[in-house]
Order: C-alpha cells, then sequence, then structure tokens
DNA sequence: CCAGTACCGTACCGTACGGTACGCAGCGGC
DNA sequence: GCCGCTGCGTACCGTACGGTACGGTACTGG
C-alpha cells in the first residue's frame, strides 16, 4: 500500500525495474515453455521468491494481467504525424500499419500472450482477453482510423462507415495468418514475405476504396 | 480391439451411438462451462463412468480429440454441384461460402473448440489444432478454390495464384471476427448482421477478382 | 445356470501446482 | 550496534484432477 509506486498517464501502475525483469522472465518462459507456466518455475527463472510473487502481483491471474500489460506498454510505439495527406503520403502510412501488424502478430510473444489470453477468456474472468483486444485489434484500429479519416478529409477516399473501412483494412492485412499461428500452423514469416503481404493488402485496400482526388 | 468398429471413407473410427452421446455430452459441458472440462463432469454428465471414458478414449487428450473429429464430422455438409458457372451462380455460390463460414465461426462451439485447439497447440503435441485447421481454414478453403477456378475458367474472375485469391476472400469474410470471438468480445451476429457482411465481402472481393466475361 | 463381457458408480491413488509460512541475509535509519 | 524491512530460498499445505481399481448389475451365448 505504498504511496510511491509510479503510475503512467492512464493511472496504470508501471512496474519497479525488479518487476520488469520478473515480467520479462514470465514473456520468456511463456515463449519457451509453451504455456504450462508454473509460478515455481518464474521464481526460478526470475530469481525470486514465490511469495514475493503473491506479494506484487496479488496471484497467477495477477502476475498473468501485469505480464500482459508490460508487454502491451512496449508496442505502443509509432508516430503519427498528422497534417494532410498526399496519395503516396497515405499509401505508404498504411503500409506501415500493416507491416507493424503483421510483424506484431507473427511474433512469437503475440502468439503466446493471445494463447493465454484466449484460454482465459474461455474460463471466465474474461479480463485478459478483454486487455489484449484493447491493446491488439483496438488499438491499431483507433490509429488507423485517423489516417483513413485524413484520407477522406483529402478526397483520396471513399466510405461512409469508418469502422467497416477500418475492419476491411484488417482482414486484408491479417487474413488468415494469426488464427493459424495460434493453432499452430509453423507458417514462418520473413521480413521479405511480411512486406510483399502488406503491400498487396494496401494496393487491395486503396482499389476498394481509394478515389482520384477530385 | 475388436474387429467390428465402423469406420468412414478416410478410415477413421466412426464413433458408436453411445460413443456419439458421450461426445455430445462433452461438447455441452464445453459450451456451458467454459473449458475447465473435468473427465469426472464428463462422466457424470454422459452418465457413464470413467474407466469407461479411458477404455474409449484413451486418455483426456483422445476424448478431446474425438470431441473434435466428431464436431467436424458434422460441419461438412454442402452441396459443391459443379458445371459452367454464370456471373450469378459464381455470386451465389461465394455469398453461400461467406454465410455458412461466419455461421460457423460465429457459434459458440466453434468458439469452445477453437480455445481449446488452441491452448493445445500452445502446450506440445498440438495435433488439436492440426485437426481444427484441417476441418476449418483448409476445408473450406478446399472447397472454395475450385470454385474459384471454376469462375476463372469461365472468365469471370481473374488471378494468379488461387490460394492468395482464397486467402484475400476469406479476410474480407473474417475480417476481425473470429479472433474478437475467441477473445471473449461479446459481438453476437445475428443472421441478418451475418447476411450482409458476407454479402459485403462478396462485393468487394469480386470488386479485386471479377472482371466482367470477354 | 454359469461364464464372459460391457458398463455404471464410486472409492481411491498420485501428483502437480497454487498459495502460505518461516528462516535468514542484506541494508538503511536511529 | 540494534531494529525493522525487503526479499531470497525452501519447506510445507490443501486441493483439484487425471488416471486406476473394484464391486455390482444387466445382458448374451452356450
Amino acid at each position: 500500500m505504498s504511496a510511491t509506486v509510479a503510475r503512467d498517464e492512464t493511472g496504470q501502475e508501471v512496474p519497479s525495474a525488479r518487476q520488469q525483469a520478473v515480467l520479462d522472465a514470465v514473456l520468456a518462459l511463456l515463449v519457451e515453455e509453451g504455456d504450462q507456466l508454473t509460478m515455481d518455475a518464474v521464481a526460478r527463472r526470475a530469481s525470486c521468491s514465490k511469495e514475493t510473487l503473491y506479494k506484487w502481483f496479488g496471484d497467477r491471474d495477477g502476475l498473468l494481467t501485469a505480464t500482459v500489460r508490460w508487454q502491451a506498454s512496449r508496442v505502443h510505439a509509432g508516430r503519427d504525424a498528422a497534417g494532410v495527406l498526399d496519395a503516396a503520403t497515405l499509401r505508404e502510412r498504411l503500409l506501415d500499419f500493416a507491416v507493424t501488424w503483421l510483424d506484431v502478430i507473427a511474433g512469437r510473444t503475440s502468439v503466446v500472450l493471445n494463447r493465454i489470453a484466449i484460454a482465459h477468456a474461455g474460463s471466465r474472468k474474461g479480463n485478459l482477453g478483454a486487455i489484449v483486444l484493447a491493446n491488439g485489434r483496438l488499438a491499431i484500429g483507433g490509429r488507423v482510423k485517423p489516417v483513413l479519416e485524413a484520407g477522406r478529409a483529402a478526397g483520396l477516399l471513399a466510405y461512409e462507415d469508418g469502422e467497416t473501412a477500418f475492419r476491411t483494412f484488417f482482414g486484408l492485412v491479417g487474413r488468415d495468418i494469426q488464427i493459424r499461428l495460434l493453432l499452430g500452423d509453423a507458417l514462418d514469416l520473413d521480413a521479405a514475405e511480411i512486406r510483399r503481404d502488406a503491400a498487396r493488402a494496401v494496393d487491395q485496400f486503396l482499389a476498394l476504396y481509394g478515389q482520384a482526388r477530385p
């Protein structure tokens, strides 16, 4: 109940350096060991006592939640410089989103964390799922939609419902990749393939929603 | 080791009526209780003994595998009458696939089974994931691609790689729906919305790949 | 009528794992 | 130096659950 814990701009507690090390250990274990993560293993890996884990994170769910948040806090990078768009810039911005998104969902960490969250959503108390959703699908949506809006304002895109347009973009980019990875399909994408996929998705999106500037 | 078990055309054993009842009990429990499925619960629900469960299915994994296969065997309906396509028929066939697919992935059973399979894929022995994949994504792919081929043969579609074209179709239909449901997002689609979504996806797909018959 | 088989119900076992208790070392404050 | 605090290491507890054993019942074939 100390009043000295740091908090970020949204009021979330930000873990101390030692706690971050513990959370990184959790991520490492998750990636290496598949998901049968035990508190003992975490304590051993992080060289801390189980009692400390329980003191800091409450229980196993708390540890998982903190881990997911911690990972999420790393992904939020990316600049969204605003301003009036031209066609080339719009394309480039969409391409950037697409590449970033594919990089994320194709990463081992994302796959494992999504698996955890999905399993969690299956057994009541589905806040983990909500967190992952908020920091994945919804976060990228929140960042892409303003770009689409700017594109429409500049006369480069035509659509009625921004949500629908974004979800189409999402579908064109992700296709079956995420579900296949979650289900254990090998399917490793290298950077070149990701760029190709992203470019194809952007081309298709612009073919559907783009229009020449009037 | 009785030699009298029935087998289907692919050599899979097909469960007896009593066994089917057990598997249905598993499905019901899965849907009702989230996924913390215990052998005790199954035995109680199906009014059979645990010993029988182990005799029939080997172990818990075997029971899960049989359940997934059993559910998969139900979905394989759907006529694929071949022949030369005209534009309206092609559209209708694609629409039918899209509606069917959305119906499946939006169903409680599919969500729960996918969750099980994904959790399973996270902890070694990922055959459950492979089975779900084979009967979901891959099965529908196998059925859609011939239709696309027929459309191309009829000069109604233009594409180079059938796999890519199909995956685009898949992305346009599914978008973020499956991952959101798996993560516990409420998002309940009624039949009308599914039809709208499916129609939009087909329109978009034809906008990308369709061409007037020369 | 008996033997064999199939299966239900239930008691039981072993263990893995979440969670707690306790001893001990390092360290800052008085 | 002594005291309290934080946190490591480890031993420990309780329980849920996978898997097994066993007794009892119904049915079938001989």
